[in-house]
DNA sequence: TATGCACCCTGTAGCAACTACAAGGTCAAG
DNA sequence: CTTGACCTTGTAGTTGCTACAGGGTGCATA
């Protein structure tokens, strides 16, 4: 199949395969007589694999792993498991960040709410110094 | 005050400020004759604010919104109060969606778990096409 | 006075992970 | 034979910094 065939299977822009490409994330696929990119079947599959698991958060190198130890047939599971374990713990750590900047907002908000008589304390609580 | 007593002031690298004044976002400081940076208390408020609003989340280009709004004294609280509201929602938003990233990751290592004996599943598990 | 060291200056290049052109080649339909 | 959709390469832009390189300044100490 030519890149946009693939790029419409996968949800992936045709300019982001070819830095996938470039980048030695997904083989070089075949050309045709017109020096068209001529994708398989298991370029499909790959390109699915990293868009999944680029969708699940994980970076480009991770990615990179994540592929070479999918490659191996003797027992990944543990490296794989690992790298999950070390990026699941990471995502939470993102999620508890969120929710206090979210209940900082939500403070701030409310204190302005509280104000309208008088002025808005938003950008004065702004300028307070960093909680470090 | 000199761009290393600033730094250290707002927690921010030398390189950085000198950056916020390339981007506009911070005013250039006055020159002492030796060409060195020569920062006021009020070069130091603004760094503060423009700190405190990039921990919380907000981009630069908010940013130099609300340093918009903040200068002005007439009824800014409406539009800081939007710009706080918008922020707010993407912020819940990108909270619920780490948090079905979580349970997604969460899943797929219990999967691994469950599946000791035979083969680790993580692997397929990523091989599966995205859901748009 | 010399020297060392911490600090400052400018300018440029790099990071992640794409995205967006520009300028041109290819192919099938009408 | 032209139109339009597709493909090619190469380069530059995005966001928010960060990291040099190569030089100048200021102050304490030998």
């Amino acid at each position: 199949m030519r890149i946009g065939e693939l790029a419409r299977a996968t949800s992936t822009k045709a300019e982001t395969i070819r830095y996938y490409e470039r980048e030695g994330i997904l083989p070089a696929a075949d050309r045709t007589d017109s020096n068209y990119r001529d994708y398989s079947d298991e370029h499909l599959a790959t390109l699915t694999f990293i868009r999944r698991a680029r969708e699940l958060g994980f970076s480009m190198a991770q990615v990179r792993e994540l592929l070479v130890l999918s490659d191996r047939d003797d027992k990944p599971c543990g490296d794989v498991d690992q790298l999950m374990q070390r990026h699941l713990a990471e995502t939470e750590r993102k999620i508890a960040d969120l929710t206090m900047l979210r209940d900082e907002l939500g403070q701030m908000l409310r204190a302005c709410e509280a104000d309208r008589i008088g002025e808005c304390r938003i950008v004065e609580s702004l300028g307070q110094p960093l909680h470090d």
